[in-house]
Parts: C-alpha cells; sequence; structure tokens
DNA sequence: CTGAAAGCGCTAACAA
DNA sequence: TTGTTAGCGCTTTCAG
C-alpha cells in the first residue's frame, strides 16, 4: 500500500494541499475556518497519514535531527548519550548518532559518505575530528558545539575544567599518606596539552613531588589491569594511583585486587568521571564526577541559541568537576577540628 | 556562503546536472568521458560540494539512515548500540537512536511527531514499542528487525535463548549448595511470558523447588542494593540470587556487601547479559553472556536482506546465551572426575 | 479563508 | 557520451 501525502487527504477532503499543509504544520492554521481544519485533521488520522520528512526538509532546511558525535558509546560517553537522549525529549529533535574516532581523515571522509544532514553537532570529547569538520570546509552546513574536558575556542563550547577535581585528588591522596602518586594514563591523555595531566604535573609541582606516569595504550579496564599486573612483578608499584578516567581506575582494581593489593591500605585510587560502576565496588572507587545533567543542557541551549541565531557571539561555558572521596582512597578516618 | 549544488557544479565545468549527478553518485559513471568526470570530480572538491542528502532521500526514498530503538542507551544496551556503530561502519548507513520507553502510547506519537524516516529500525528488547508501530499502520514506512531475548513472530527477529542459560545457572547454584534460590527481577520481568523467569520457574520445578520471586521496581542497581538491606534487616535472605540482569547483580552484590554478607560463601549471585564490568569485582560476578557480536551482525543481515527483498520470507534466527561461571558464585572447588 | 503555482536539490527515464 | 524533462512531497508566497 502507497505511503499517503497531502495530496491524498486534500483530495479526500475536498480541498487543495496547501490548506493541509497549513492545519498539519500548525503554521497559518488559525486562518483556515474550524470545519476545514477538523476534517483534514480526522482524514489524515483514518489514512494513517505522516509527512515525509525528507521532503519537508527539502523545503525548509531543517532536519530536525542532530547529531551526537563520539568515539565510542560506552561508560561516560553512553552517559552522556543517555542525560542527551532525555533532554532531547521534549524538543522535536532527534539523535543520529557519528562515531568519529575511526575515520582519522575526516576531510577525506566527508569527500565520499556526507553524513546525515543534521541541524547542528554535539561533538563530544572530539576536538580532533572538529577541527578536520571545519577545515573540511563543511563548518558551514550545520553548527558544532563542543562539549569536554578541555579548553576550545573555535566553536561554541561546553567545557569541563577537572583540573581543580585532579588537583584536590592529587593533594587527597598526599593527605592520605601516599608517597608515589603516579598517574596513571593513556596514549590519549598524554597529547599535549591534556588537562588531566597538566592538572596532575601541576600538583605534583606544588606538593614538591615528582610526577610518574604510567602511560597504557588504550584508556581500556583491560590495559590498566595487565600494567598493573606488570608493576606488581618488577615490585615497582607506587602507593597512590591518580587515574585517567574510571576505566582505568577499574581495570587498576581488578590488577591490584588479583595480586593480592589491598586497597587502598597498599595502594589508593582514584577515578575520573563518575560513572556509575565506581559506586558498587568493594571498595566504592573515588572519582572525580563529571556534571553530565549540566553539561548535556549547556550544549543543548548553545546549540539551539547558534540555529535560532546563526550569527550570535562565540559561546563558551565551564563547568567543574568536583571530587567524591570514597573508599578506594580513603586510609585514615576523618578527623575533626 | 551558500550552499553548493550539483547545478553549481555543472555550470563550473559547462555541463549539466544530470551529468554531474551520474559522476558523483556512481550510477552511470561508466558512460560518461574519462576528462569530463575528472573535471567534474575536481570541481566538486574545490567548490567544497556535499550532496544534499534530503534531496537525494526524496527523489530515491532511501535515507541510508536506520534507528536503533532501546528504552535506554544505558549498560547492556550500550554495549549493542557500540557493537551495532562498528557493525554498520563498512556500509554507508548512519543510526539514529530512538529511545522508546517514555512514549507509552506510542500510537498516538507517531500522529504528533513523525520520527525520521529511516529505512529500516532494529528494536531491540522493545517488543511493545513493535507492537504499537505495526498497529499504527507506520509498519509500511519502515520494516523492523526485533532482538532481544524473547520470542516475537510477528517480524523478523533476532532472538537469543537465554534460558538454557538460566537454567544452566540455576542447577549451577543448586549444585554449590544453595537452598534457598530465589530470582531477583524487576516489574519488567514480572510481565507474563518473560522468558527469563519462565525458564527460572521451570528448573525450580525440575530440581523440585520452590521458587521465589524478589521484584524490584526499575532493573537498576540502586533498587536491586535497596532491596538486599531490606531482606537482610528482615532476616530473609536467600543463599542462592539469580538475577534478571547484570544491574540489578551489581546492585544487590554491593547491597550485600555494605551488609557485611560474605560472597559467595553467604549468598551466591548471578547475573544476565554479560556487560563488562562483571568481570571486574572482588568477586568477579557469574553471569550469561550475551553473544552481542553475532546478535548485531545477525540483525543488521536481516535488515539489509529485508530492504533489497522487501517481499522475503519471515526471517528468524535464534542465538544462545552461555552461562560464564565466576568467583560470586563459585563455593566448592571444581572437582576433577 | 482558500487555492494556484513555483521551487527546494536531486535522480531517472528517455532523447539526442 | 550527454542533455532534457519530469517529478519526489512538501512549503510558501501571492492572488483570489
Amino acid at each position: 500500500m502507497r505511503r499517503m501525502t497531502i495530496r491524498d487527504i486534500a483530495q479526500a477532503v475536498g480541498t487543495s494541499p496547501a490548506t493541509v499543509s497549513k492545519v498539519l504544520t500548525g503554521r497559518g492554521d488559525s486562518l483556515i475556518s474550524d470545519t476545514t481544519r477538523q476534517k483534514i485533521r480526522d482524514t489524515a488520522r483514518e489514512l494513517g497519514y505522516s509527512p515525509n520528512l525528507a521532503a519537508r526538509a527539502l523545503v525548509t532546511g531543517r532536519t530536525h535531527c542532530i547529531a551526537l558525535w563520539a568515539e565510542t558509546l560506552a561508560d561516560f560517553h553512553a552517559m552522556v548519550a543517555n542525560v542527551l537522549l532525555d533532554v532531547l525529549r521534549p524538543s522535536r529533535y532527534e539523535m543520529v548518532i557519528t562515531d568519529v574516532v575511526k575515520h582519522p581523515d575526516w576531510h577525506a571522509y566527508f569527500q565520499r559518505n556526507a553524513p546525515w544532514p543534521v541541524d547542528g553537532i554535539i561533538a563530544l570529547d572530539s576536538p580532533h575530528s572538529v577541527e578536520s569538520y571545519l577545515a573540511s570546509g563543511a563548518g558551514r552546513n550545520a553548527p558544532v558545539v563542543s562539549a569536554g574536558a578541555y579548553f576550545w575556542p573555535e566553536t561554541d563550547h561546553v567545557g569541563v575544567d577537572l583540573g581543580s577535581g585532579i588537583r584536590e585528588a592529587a593533594f587527597h591522596l598526599a593527605e592520605q599518606g601516599c608517597v608515589r602518586i603516579a598517574h596513571l594514563t593513556c596514549q590519549h591523555g598524554m597529547r599535549p596539552g591534556d588537562s588531566r595531566r597538566l592538572a596532575y604535573e601541576a600538583a605534583m609541582r606544588d606538593l614538591e613531588r615528582e610526577p610518574e606516569l604510567l602511560v597504557t595504550e588504550q584508556s581500556s579496564r583491560e590495559d590498566a589491569r595487565l600494567l598493573i599486573h606488570d608493576l606488581v612483578r618488577r615490585g615497582d608499584l607506587p602507593d597512590g594511583l591518580l587515574c585517567f578516567n574510571d576505566e582505568v581506575a577499574i581495570g587498576a582494581y581488578r590488577g591490584l585486587r588479583e595480586m593480592g593489593v589491598r586497597i587502598p591500605e597498599d595502594v589508593a585510587l582514584t577515578g575520573c568521571d563518575g560513572i556509575a560502576d565506581t559506586a558498587y565496588f568493594d571498595q566504592p572507587i573515588t572519582t572525580i564526577v563529571q556534571p553530565v545533567d549540566e553539561l548535556c543542557h549547556a550544549a543543548w541551549q548553545c546549540l539551539q541559541r547558534r540555529l535560532d541565531e546563526p550569527d550570535c557571539p562565540l559561546q563558551s561555558r565551564m563547568l567543574k568537576g568536583s571530587l567524591t572521596v570514597r573508599g578506594s582512597s580513603l586510609r585514615r578516618e576523618v578527623h575533626g577540628p
């Protein structure tokens, strides 16, 4: 059975497509007589009409889709995607997910496969992709709001400052009596300008300690776990581990337990991002919680504004992560004043 | 700056839009002379042309988007979404995510907000939505492949049989010496026909034991955790917990530890689905692993077939979950023959 | 209050 | 090998 069009409705009601369009979109609705309006609505329902959004998009230039760019949909990014879905629900927008990591040559990618024409893009933790997107010139098609734990002056941006949280975590570990506080990070975290590493290094300077970087290939549970095994075997384990993110911390946690290392007595551990699972371990994992709700609301707000006023001034907001201390790093009873 | 169209290219090259279209889509490419083809390609690149996919979709009827329907993007569903992204990458398809739970009246929903016109839908664990989608008559717009741990005869379907895994888990718990094996589930799991509960009940019958259902509101870590607290306080804790899924198991795990209950000595625990975190606890959690890779590949394969041959016979595949025994349920050393 | 007409950017017959 | 033509389904002036 063919799909219904406004023409079918017009015919059935005995009016013109233009009138049907006016009623069904609500634009100019008020100028149409009650009877016609009602007849059109009823017929649309009866016929099971649903508009062809591609056609609508073609003429209006709006698809009412936005893209979420992310490197993967796991853990923290899944959390964000999830919240974003909630944030978007009241709007008439839908979300298409573009996984951005596997197209290192985004520019070339754009030549071949044009991605779905979204009205705007929220780029999560993927400044690289934003950069080549802008360079490819496609930027004029859909505005980008960049979001993530870094500074980004080239587009609208909602940042999360993890620096102060990391610093707090480092001082916290010191206060808990850790002698060797290492930053367990990954290649990703070693990129010049990575705010977590920088904050860690700065904190170490202020604590007058040597920074120590432990670097895995991927920021994965498994890589972290294996690295820990290695350190234990070599007898070279620090007693404080400030991890790049929660996945790394969870992997480290497992690695430590497998090797019979006690947490936090032998090694105190902190993660970063605040994914749900950290709270559920035998020693709940201390972490720096990102304000995901605020992040998503702010990002969507920025994007909406940009869609309404393409030429509004560059928007930039900075949020803050906050240290949540849990058992994995708590060696001393908190003592009163 | 205006967006480029094939007309602009045609004009620049001195040819017609049709020719440009042929070259750029590759259809009829071979009939065009090398020189023209090259000129068109070069000019397209220079001008930063990218096709208007809404226009293309309008005429071809194909958007090259598929939808993933899921109730949420957390945990297991996030895993699936992630793998699906991988599966889709080689194709020219993109994925739009539709969160399906909060529209209880899907039928009415469709009247108002037509969702983005995707070519097809993969409905993950959401038979209810599929049902009202079909009832709404929208089914003729885009075919659905349903995927999840249940039986579903009304559309193409890729199922996962968890029944045998659950049964195995129940027998495993019995073998480990559990006296009271309860099924810790949620409202969702109490719906008539829920395959996990049915398999649990059947296993209990065969073990000649009383089935015991513990039911939380949501299938969430928190609800499970609180329920456990309650049971412990009432002194009414079973010594075997066969959980609806891994979130519930993780919440139960936490609840038990908080109350000083030992796992597996006092209570043996099994989860279901096989999300990554289960492996990282102090007592790694026994779980029934769903074959996510196969699931995604099969679902996409079904959908592709259906898109190519709209009238092909109903497709149905059944995969199997497999019990992975870990420490959370292992009270006795495995003894050799 | 309603309808006719034009056109969004593209593809697909068909003609040349 | 290329160009002409006719839409895809919808919205949007603008004229009734």
